[in-house]
RNA sequence: GUGAGCGUAGCUCAGCUUGGUUAGAGCGCAGGAUUGUGGCUCCUGAGGUCGCGGGUUCGAAUCCCGUCGUUCACCCCA
């Protein structure tokens, strides 16, 4: 019996890992400048913390959660995204008592039954942040401007920022009534999927890429067209902020954010290199959700940030940011008994904090020199019977190949002054 | 969910069209040339259920069917 992971699931090795946990570093550290918290939220809630925002309609909810019935027949749903998690927490600790905004971040695997490829997997892995409590265009400029330092904190360049809004239900409602009117006109002509989102949400048949639909949509009326005064107000001033700030933006009238929630801004930066998957993350505004969910109403704005395709383009792009952390020291041990004063020299330099290692198969003296050239280690340090006899060690300078002799009581200090010499 | 490509040594791949002795290469790995000294060179060696299952055939890595995984596009989205 051969095991392998379940399809759209991997082991994230070296040197994968490293990025990764680079971009989780470099995160938390922005996202604390920034003020924003962090926020842990359980692996799976009660399914409905996930149908009733998202929407029903979305394709997230109906064919993308990984939905199972606990052993008292309660359904819960592995965590699809990260701010339906947050609100739920939000209203349950009465957050809303406190002054607001708060501003939270969470670092999270999530999981989606998805057809895979890469940059797409059924489980991965998201940073985000959630301003709630303001309405203030600056919290979405705020958002916007965080990820993008991020990326170019990262070394991502050549990012673009894709940009629209949704309008609030002011707006909505009379945008809605005219796009049903058109799409009533126009039903016989759309697809079966699209007549379904016509009666669940009208808004999610711009998702629809059948032709035919593409076609008849392409003439149908604009979002943008209906906002309000307030909500154009908005809109112009986060664009404004985005000039003052240097963030060059892309309006998309079409841009519909796969999630129901979603009120005014809305935005998704996509990075090079990444093929059909190039969204690196995506956010906007929810002026409502939180009083969907029961909550008092409180607008808020976020955004995700996908760790797994980050990590892609920054690999495909040829981005190595952290420095390799070698071996500094390789122990050469010749014979048994310098191999039992080696483990302890060993357990010496590694308490001093100095990277070193050794072989302990019984391998020649070239072997292990093979080895201490392959771990790049700046020193080797060789114990044999006449170092033994004479309470020595000899140690060898890999790059030069210059060799002296030691006391072994002098050993680690001398290896620390030659360290901190060569920085 | 739809369509297509790929799966042969640790890695990158050749072989498959036109089925035929022990399935190859480069890199890597191990040992040696140099018995206490790495990188370069040379020599030698180990390593393969040809993804898995079934079928056709005297004979299958090669043809057919199924299945699993992966990649690409659609879709969705991070």
């Amino acid at each position: 019996m051969k095991f392998q992971t379940p399809r759209g699931t991997r082991d994230i090795l070296s040197p994968e890992v490293e990025f990764r946990n680079y971009i989780f570093e470099k995160s938390r550290e922005l996202f604390e400048i920034y003020g924003f918290k962090e926020i842990v939220t359980p692996t799976f809630e009660r399914t409905e913390v996930f149908t009733k925002g998202i929407g029903e309609a979305s394709d997230i909810v109906s064919k993308e959660m990984y939905t199972f019935k606990d052993r008292k027949g309660r359904s819960l749903t592995l965590k699809p995204e990260g701010t339906a998690p947050v609100v739920r927490s939000f209203i349950q600790n009465k957050m809303y008592g406190k002054s607001l905004p708060i501003k939270l971040y969470y670092c999270s695997q999530m999981f989606r039954y998805e057809k895979p490829q890469a940059g797409r997997g059924r489980e991965f892995s998201q940073v985000g942040v959630e301003i709630l409590g303001t309405s203030d265009p600056l919290a979405d400029i705020e958002t916007i401007a965080l990820v993008m330092n991020l990326y170019k904190e990262l070394g991502i360049d050549q990012t673009k920022l894709i940009i629209n809004s949704m309008g609030c239900r002011n707006c909505r409602k009379n945008y809605l009534q005219d796009l049903n009117k058109y799409l009533e006109i126009k039903s016989k002509n759309l697809c079966e999927n699209c007549n379904f989102r016509i009666k669940k949400n009208p808004l999610r048949v711009f998702d629809c890429k059948v032709d035919q639909c593409k076609k008849i949509l392409s003439k149908s009326p604009i979002l943008r067209d209906y906002l309000c005064n307030e909500c154009e107000d908005h809109f112009k001033n986060v664009l404004k902020g985005l000039e003052s700030l240097r963030i060059e933006w892309q309006l998309d009238n079409r841009l519909v954010r796969g999630f129901d929630y979603y009120t005014k801004t809305v935005f998704e930066v996509t990075a090079p290199k990444l093929g059909a998957q190039d969204a690196i993350c995506g956010g906007g505004r929810y002026d409502y959700l939180i009083e969907d969910y029961g909550g008092p109403l409180t607008p808020a704005v976020g955004v995700a940030i996908g760790i797994d395709r980050t990590v892609l383009v920054m690999m495909r792009m040829g981005i190595k940011p952290f420095s390799e952390k070698n071996i500094q020291v390789f122990l050469i041990a010749l014979n048994d008994t310098a191999k039992k004063k080696a483990i302890v020299l060993l357990d010496d330099l590694r308490k001093n904090k100095i990277p070193s290692d050794m072989d302990y198969g019984n391998r020649g003296i070239k072997s292990q020199f093979k080895m201490a050239d392959r771990l790049k280690a700046k020193y080797a340090l060789i114990l044999g019977e006449d170092e033994l006899r004479n309470n020595k060690v000899s140690l060898k300078e890999m790059d030069t190949g210059k060799q002296s002799i030691i006391n072994y009581d002098d050993v680690i200090n001398y290896i620390k002054e030659k360290i901190k010499e060569s920085k």
